[in-house]
DNA sequence: GCCGTTTTCGGCCCGACTGTTTTCAGTCG
């Protein structure tokens, strides 16, 4: 059993503590999941140098229930638990607006243990009924009811985007042969369906035995001599497709899609008298092949340049193309910062010094500390008096760093509920860079929330507009605001809207980065790391920047050091 | 169940919001 399985075992312990009322337990071992989460060394290897109770939020109890975990994979407690509490409860509390109060009173008075007895209840009107709900309260519930439904089935791309690669580092074996993922991973949309791979070979046999012979295969679906489909542990499903490696391209071409953006491409090649397949681009009379190669070779036949696979959604890539307006889309290596970093100071579980390290590991020019500020209890928002001292300290890193790097000193503060920022401005004015942020009271009506944000983008106090819409995938739906009005104003204002890297934001989205580079709203990409590991989300920003067709002068962390400051600083 | 520069018991990030209530319970971040 690995850490995060253990982890997950704590999660689900803490869960059914909560659906059972406990207090102050289920926080225990949610900490301690986090934590062991985050580890980089294996439990077993702290086990065996019984140093179990060493680690933060591990005593005596849990590293005796780790023990157990790891010796035997099973937990006599977790057992219990489940007894006393109906597996069907723990889907219950998974819905927006629905906790473990709300989940044990559906069971007791109503006999609901699953979410399809739920739906019944509510089609039935029965809640609304009850002592302690009522008719908003039934609605609330139903809405949560399709947001998590809505992102059933469906998996982050920063989740898909790892399981894939160690799949192909599995089959890819010594030899390096043809390979790639397909479909809409590598078109890099936000959420994915499954994962695609697929393979350039004369021996698809043997890549098709390695494939469902990969030790996280939990089912095979489908098993052929070219295709085959398998179910992860986990639930992911993952498809594979060999071809011979002269049809790699056209192949590569037809699984990548999207559906549209190949019918559309299909069209053209019937007005040139040409016939487009996985297997190649053909001449239609004849049978010819005119290429099948590369990608490049099938775009170029058709009288295109290779367009990215971000693009390929049918929103106009095929005009631009014919036309030669084909953005440069931003390559990750043009990165040279990150402007959304936080540490210990708040919520982060990671030092400044340990930040920056990892940030000059990358490569990196600069890199923002922007921490929360204070209203923002929770994360351990900090009050001025503790900005004044980190920026201190941030000054003083920025100094060892010795040029290798520079560290700027930021903030992520909270835009308050009537626009106002949640340190004055003269705290602000002694930082690098500001990230205005929306933390609280989501549900404000659409031209209050407007005017909230417009307020913050107009006080000249804030740099960057951080995750613009609040949306967590499969989780919120973004806040009620009038995005154009806000970009308007952001772009009256000089003030940068941000591509939130983490994988269940990726906010601003791709399709509104379009919009606010047709306004001329210049966008920073920001990890929100809270981490040293989640430092690599960058590369979700990057594709989401690509996916909305920007450029690399349309991105602020393309810009050298002394320029992006030189830029800040202008606005204030 | 964990933890300790208020320390071995008694706290535990806690305030805002909503809907259901006449003073509060549940959820969220």
């Amino acid at each position: 059993m690995d850490n995060s399985e253990v982890a997950a075992v704590f999660h689900e312990i803490a869960d059914l503590l909560e659906i059972q009322g406990v207090s102050f337990r289920p926080q225990a071992y949610r900490r301690a999941a986090q934590n062991i989460g985050q580890m980089d060394d294996p439990l077993l290897d702290v086990m065996k140098d019984g140093e179990l109770e060493e680690l933060p939020g591990i005593g005596k109890a849990m590293a005796r229930t780790i023990q157990e975990l790891l010796e035997t994979g099973e937990l006599e407690y977790l057992k219990t638990l489940r007894a006393e509490v109906p597996s069907g409860l723990l889907e219950l509390i998974r819905i927006p607006n629905v906790g473990p109060k709300t989940a044990m009173l559906l069971h007791r008075e109503l006999g609901i243990s699953s979410l399809e007895q739920l739906k019944k209840a509510i089609d039935e009107h029965r809640l609304a009924a009850m002592k302690g709900l009522g008719e908003k309260t039934e609605e609330r519930i139903r809405q949560g009811i399709l947001l998590v439904e809505a992102s059933i089935g469906r998996t982050l791309l920063g989740e898909a985007l790892p399981i894939a690669e160690a799949y192909m580092e599995h089959l890819r074996g010594s030899n390096g042969m043809m390979m790639s993922v397909a479909g809409s991973l590598r078109r890099g949309k936000d959420t994915v369906g499954d994962i695609d791979i697929l393979v350039g070979s004369d021996d698809p046999a043997a890549i098709m035995d390695a494939f469902i012979s990969y030790p996280l295969v939990d089912a095979v679906i489908a098993s052929g001599s070219t295709k085959s489909s398998v179910r992860l542990k986990g639930g992911m499903q993952v498809d594979i497709r060999a071809v011979a490696p002269g049809s790699y391209g056209a192949a590569q071409q037809y699984f990548t899609g999207s559906k549209e953006h190949n019918v559309a491409l299909r069209r053209i090649g019937v007005e040139k008298g040409l016939k487009l397949n996985e297997y190649g681009l053909f001449e239609r009379d004849s049978g010819r092949e005119v290429a099948s190669a590369t990608e490049e070779d099938v775009y170029r036949a058709l009288g295109f340049p290779l367009i990215p696979p971000e693009l390929r959604e049918g929103s106009g890539e095929i005009e631009a193309a014919l036309n030669g307006a084909l953005p440069e889309l931003i390559n990750e290596d043009q990165v040279l910062g990150d402007f959304h970093v936080h540490t210990d100071w708040s919520d982060g579980a990671n030092t400044i010094d340990e930040m920056v390290a990892s940030a000059i590991a990358k490569g990196y020019e600069f890199v923002a500390i922007t921490d929360h500020s204070q209203s923002l209890r929770i994360a351990n928002g900090l009050t001025p008096e503790r900005l004044n001292d980190q920026v201190r300290k941030v000054r003083e890193a920025d100094e060892r760093a010795d040029g290798r790097i520079r560290v700027l000193a930021g903030s992520e503060v909270d835009i308050k509920v009537d626009g106002s920022l949640d340190f004055p401005d003269d705290v602000l004015m002694d930082l690098d860079v500001v990230i205005g942020s929306v933390h609280s009271r989501f549900q404000m009506d659409k031209r209050e929330m407007t005017a909230r944000v417009v307020n913050a983008i107009e006080s000249g106090m804030i740099d960057i507009l951080g995750h613009p819409t609040g949306r967590l995938l499969g989780q919120r739906a973004p806040y009620e605001i009038d995005l154009p009005a806000v970009l308007d104003a952001a772009a009256m204002n000089g003030v940068c809207v941000e591509i939130n890297s983490f994988p269940d934001r990726l906010d601003l989205k791709a399709e509104d980065c379009r919009t606010a580079k047709g306004l001329g709203v210049k966008v920073s990409i920001g990890t929100d790391s809270h981490g040293i590991e989640h430092m690599d989300f960058i590369r979700l920003g990057v594709i989401t920047a690509r996916r909305g067709w920007l450029e690399a002068k349309d991105v602020l962390n393309t810009y050298s050091a002394p320029e992006v400051l030189k830029t800040l600083r202008s606005r204030r």
